[in-house]
DNA sequence: GTCAATGCTTTGTCAGGACATATTGACGTA
DNA sequence: TACGTCAATATGTCCTGACAAAGCATTGAC
């Protein structure tokens, strides 16, 4: 039911047509086109409507399927299953997310410098005590409230920080302009009590910290990020939706 | 290199072929015959050596590639960059993580009843109210020392926890022998000082504590569980791995 | 000796077909 | 009415074939 979602193909586009397909079905889904609950056409119906084969229609749904909007069932159809989703690297982007909040926030540079890697970093980042590094430290507020401090390491030799606009976006988007594609992201989220330095710099009284450790790896499986930052809990939450395959 | 690698197939078994090879290419990975760096042959070397067509091998390779431990460059080939990958959904199972560590772990349930939802629990768990749910609150000890105060709520409809042995295994376990599969979970992880319930059943000073909300769905989109779980945060912190697609 | 063009390798995309299997509902029979 | 059988339907699996596009190395010209 519902076929009244139109999707229009470019076929001299560069842009695969599954993703074509995939990236208005998901559209559709987002904007409340087709709800959760409802049916879509069986593959053979939808490849036939759009003139595809039934292999890139599969190849479509499946993208869907895989990020947990669609469900498949044998011998009875596809359904729409849940319509917001999160993306999955970061868990959540502190910058991104305030920004779609309509918050306003703030970034202060505390420290951004070249050093060489004691062997403590030297391990985190896989690289070998003296190699130089990037050493980044933000303070981020929100509604001119201190929310979070951010501590980053990165290789020298595989980032350049010497013209990011870090005050006024985030690090990841930075990555991002460079063409640097973080492809997995290994993270441990605990909890502890502010010592001195983060009572004073995030003016948290007794608050316990929300502490976030995180090292990120591109395609080829080279660290290209170490960061710990803490978070003051009573305004921050990592939100995060897990899909299973 | 290195295609010392010996993978069977059985053509008879009910196992898809495609996910015969895949499980044994993530074992081999995992054990180390393929290490990081290590390149593996081509999809079409691979196919032939198994006597399958290319677009089955090209769907098992994919299957490793979507957990991040394989990655494929066009014109170069197929690469290992990550041995060990983190199962998804629960993020990690409190569970099956200490077993695997080798800890000496013991859970005691405190409660076990049916109930009526009130209506803030049934907008979790998207019931009207005084619908019938489960509610079961245990603590669980890891060498004799209390880690962590789980509290959970399933609706009846869905869930039989009559005879659930859950003081020797995880209600995850439960649910998967009772053929419930989990597919989506949106989670939210916090920190907040101990309450004096909490301080007394975990007998955390002023260890500030480690908090877990979790909605988890089924294939159909339906709720299965609302747990809010609290953690000592000097013994535990939750490990995840990310990837981007 | 340097650099650009070219060709090879490998994965990416797309088509079309065949059979298997799970689910549901209709039908027929006890 | 109750139960089992069977057919229709939809996705799951697997195959063959073809061309496109990106990376890399080799070749060739200057």
């Amino acid at each position: 039911m519902s076929d009244s979602l139109s999707i229009t193909l470019d076929r001299s586009s560069p842009v695969p047509l599954y993703h074509q397909v995939a990236q208005q079905l998901e559209l559709a889904i987002r904007q409340g086109v087709l709800a959760p609950g409802d049916k879509i056409d069986n593959e053979i119906a939808l490849a036939n409507a759009l003139g595809l084969s039934r292999p890139t229609m599969r190849q479509a749904i499946q993208t869907l399927v895989d990020k947990g909007m669609l469900v498949r069932k044998r011998g009875v159809g596809t359904q729409v299953v849940h319509g917001k989703i999160r993306r999955n690297v970061e868990l959540t982007s502190l910058y991104d997310d305030l920004a779609a909040a309509g918050q306003q926030q703030r970034t202060e540079v505390l420290a951004l410098q070249r050093e060489s890697a004691d062997e403590a970093l030297a391990a985190h980042l896989r690289l070998t005590p003296g190699e130089e590094v990037w050493t980044l430290h933000r303070l981020r507020f929100v509604n001119d409230e201190p929310l979070a401090l951010l501590r980053n390491h990165l290789p020298v030799a595989l980032v350049d920080l010497a013209d990011a606009e870090l005050e006024t976006s985030g690090l990841y988007e930075h990555l991002r302009r460079a063409g640097i594609h973080l492809r997995v992201a290994e993270q441990r989220i605990g909890a502890k009590s502010a010592d001195e330095q983060e009572r004073e710099l995030l003016a948290a009284g007794d608050v316990p910290l929300l502490t976030m450790e995180r090292t990120a790896f591109n395609d080829a499986g080279a660290v290209i990020e170490y960061g710990h930052h803490v978070y003051r809990s009573d305004l921050y939450a990592f939100e995060i939706t897990l899909v299973d395959r």
